[in-house]
DNA sequence: CTCCTTTACGTACTATGTGTATGTAACAGA
DNA sequence: TCTGTTACATACACATAGTACGTAAAGGAG
């Protein structure tokens, strides 16, 4: 095969993750192995590997995509909620679950991701991307400085578990629906004063 | 070597496991391979083999013996709560928070596990022991019907991301506190009407 | 007590998959 | 057009999972 123009070669770098992204989302990491992933985007392992550095790279690419397209789901349903703070928090969670559950992205992003990436990093990254708008919607509502921490993570834990749960429930639509309502009543919980 | 009495190869069997528990919850999963747990055990490959089926397996007993220690911690805390459902319902998630983050149990049941085993058997598993008795406590408080589920699943989604919270903070006793005060405010939200 | 089957391992081998070293041809600038 | 670099493909080395087989003792059955 004569060697590709350097568009040409952008290319084949983005088949080759699209071609990971619906395999780790089938399987998850265990389950598939480069030689796959090179096969099914129609080239050889030389070429995965030309592109990223090895497997954990390869994954760790899915991951920040998923997670990038996430993020932007939250970030603009939240500038479209309007001004007030607590709006932007709800608008913003419930982005998140519909979002993750929306596309197949949960497994890869919320079971894997942890385990692959190591959870520490993992989640120092997603602390760059949709968590720090989480923890700072929190602290614009009102949430106390040295809860601020624990609150993110631990709303955020609801709502990946919500996301899980949801993903494999048979009536999807009716399941996002309760787990709205719940994640909700949560929300509630943590705004410093709610009547209701 | 001569071959042990029944009395021994249980010995031994439990000298795997130890081995197994106190490495995966070092440096997880990916990161230890059978040779190493016999090493570390004092055995050979094939002594691992004949007690375990094969990786997973020891995987799966090293999970079912964490989460068993956890359920009797959650158990014997909610009894002696006294009989108010409510009582019950904090003293066993303030326990199962207490036992996930005491011993380094936390890596192994809430990273790795559902990754290596799988997300839904391992729920599955999981709705057999302490998620079960959460369930039923959230259905006695009076949590309607159709939002049991999904609250289980996000109660038990913010109680694992606050053990993995805490068990990478610095001052583990002040994190532990400040998860137990978020933890409380989220219950608050799930009981049917509390004033306060 | 004496077979005799089963148990509890150890050893040796196979298979699979990761990563690396190397080869090569074409692109792209000087 | 000449050359360095890029974009792969190929071939190889190495680790680790799993399997097949060997063996000696345990623990009953008679």
């Amino acid at each position: 095969m004569p060697r590709a123009s350097a568009a040409a070669a952008a290319q084949t770098a983005e088949e080759i993750l699209r071609s990971a992204i619906r395999l780790l989302a089938e399987r998850g990491f265990a389950e598939v192995s480069i030689d796959e992933v090179a096969r099914d985007a129609g080239v050889t392992r030389g070429a995965v590997y030309h592109h990223y550095a090895n497997r954990l790279g390869l994954f760790t690419a899915v991951a920040g995509a998923l997670q990038a397209a996430v993020a932007r789901s939250v970030v603009s349903a939240a500038e479209s909620a309007g001004d007030a703070p607590e709006q932007q928090l709800r608008a913003g969670c419930h982005a998140f679950l519909d979002a993750i559950t929306s596309a197949s992205t949960a497994r890869t992003l919320l079971v894997d991701a942890p385990s692959v990436i190591g959870w520490s990093i993992w989640r120092a990254q997603d602390a760059q991307n949709s968590a720090a708008e989480l923890r700072l919607a929190l602290a614009e509502v009102g949430v106390e400085a040295e809860l601020v921490d624990p609150t993110t993570a631990q709303l955020s834990g609801a709502m990946n578990d919500a996301a899980l749960w949801i993903s494999e429930q048979p009536d999807r639509a009716a399941a996002r629906e309760a787990a709205h309502r719940v994640l909700d009543r949560l929300i509630d919980a943590i705004l410093p004063r709610t009547p209701r």
